[in-house]
DNA sequence: AAAGCGGGGTG
DNA sequence: CACCCAGCTTT
C-alpha cells in the first residue's frame, strides 16, 4: 500500500532529475515551436526514437511550417523526407490531417481534446501532448514510458497498458499546475533514462525510496 | 482484445 | 538474430 504522500515525493524527485539530467535541447521542445511544429514532432515520435526524429525534424519543419505546405507537396516526396523513421501510413497520417486542418480548422491546430481526437493519425496520447506542448494546457499525457514508471513506483494492476484509465487518473492527480509540458518531458526523459523497460537503473534511481517496483525488488535480494 | 506496421539501434 | 522505440488504426 503506498502511503498517501508518496505521489508528491515522486514528482518533486522527478522535476529534481529532469532539471538536471533531461533532454533540453531537443529542437521540438523549444520555447518558439508552434503548435503545429508540436504535432509534426508527434506524428514522427510515434513507436519512433527520438536519436531517429532528430535526423530529420528540423530540416521538415523549415521546409513544412504550414500544413498548406504539406499539401502542395507531392506525397512521394514526403515519403522519401522521413523514409528513415519506417511506418509508411505516417506519411498518409500527415497529409491527411494537414488536409483537415485546412478544411475543419482554417489552417490551425485545434486546441481541444475532441478536435485533435479527429484528426487522422492522432489517438490520446498524442493529443493530450499537443494540448501540454503547443497550449500549456495543464492536461497528462501516458505512452508506454509513463505507463510503465506509474505501474512500477504505485503497483498498479494493469501493468504497462498506457489504455489504463488508471494511469491517466494518477498522472492527472500528479501535475504540477502550470508546469505539464516539463512534467511529461520529465516522464518521458526518466523511462528512456532510469525507468527503462529492460534493466531499469533502480540504484541510481532518485525516486527508489518511493517505488513499490524497487522495494518490492529489495525483499527478494 | 489483438494484430500489423517499419527502419534503425541495441543486447 | 530478436527485440524495442514519445502509438494508432483496423479487424
Amino acid at each position: 500500500m503506498v502511503p498517501p504522500n508518496w505521489g508528491a515525493v515522486f514528482v518533486d524527485r522527478l522535476l529534481a532529475w529532469y532539471e538536471e539530467n533531461g533532454r533540453h535541447g531537443l529542437p521540438w521542445r523549444a520555447d518558439d515551436a508552434s503548435p503545429f511544429d508540436v504535432l509534426i514532432a508527434e506524428f514522427m515520435l510515434q513507436q519512433t526514437s527520438a536519436a531517429q526524429v532528430l535526423n530529420v525534424y528540423e530540416e521538415f519543419v523549415e521546409t513544412y511550417p504550414t500544413p498548406e505546405s504539406i499539401l502542395e507537396t507531392p506525397q512521394e516526396r514526403l515519403a522519401e523526407d522521413i523514409e528513415s523513421l519506417g511506418l509508411k501510413k505516417r506519411t498518409r497520417y500527415l497529409y491527411e490531417s494537414s488536409e483537415q486542418l485546412v478544411e475543419d480548422h482554417d489552417s490551425t491546430v485545434p486546441n481541444s481534446r475532441s478536435e485533435l481526437l479527429e484528426l487522422q493519425g492522432v489517438g490520446e496520447y498524442t493529443a493530450a501532448s499537443v494540448l501540454a506542448h503547443g497550449f500549456e494546457k495543464d492536461v497528462a499525457a501516458v505512452d508506454t514510458n509513463v505507463a510503465r514508471i506509474l505501474s512500477r513506483v504505485f503497483d498498479l494492476d494493469r501493468e504497462n497498458d498506457p489504455g489504463a484509465n488508471e494511469n491517466w487518473v494518477i498522472a492527472e492527480v500528479l501535475l504540477p499546475v502550470g508546469h505539464s509540458s516539463d512534467y511529461i518531458h520529465a516522464l518521458i526523459d526518466f523511462g528512456a533514462e532510469v525507468c527503462t523497460a529492460s534493466n531499469p537503473n533502480c540504484e541510481n534511481c532518485p525516486a527508489n525510496s518511493v517505488c513499490e517496483f524497487h522495494l518490492s525488488e529489495e525483499k527478494f535480494e
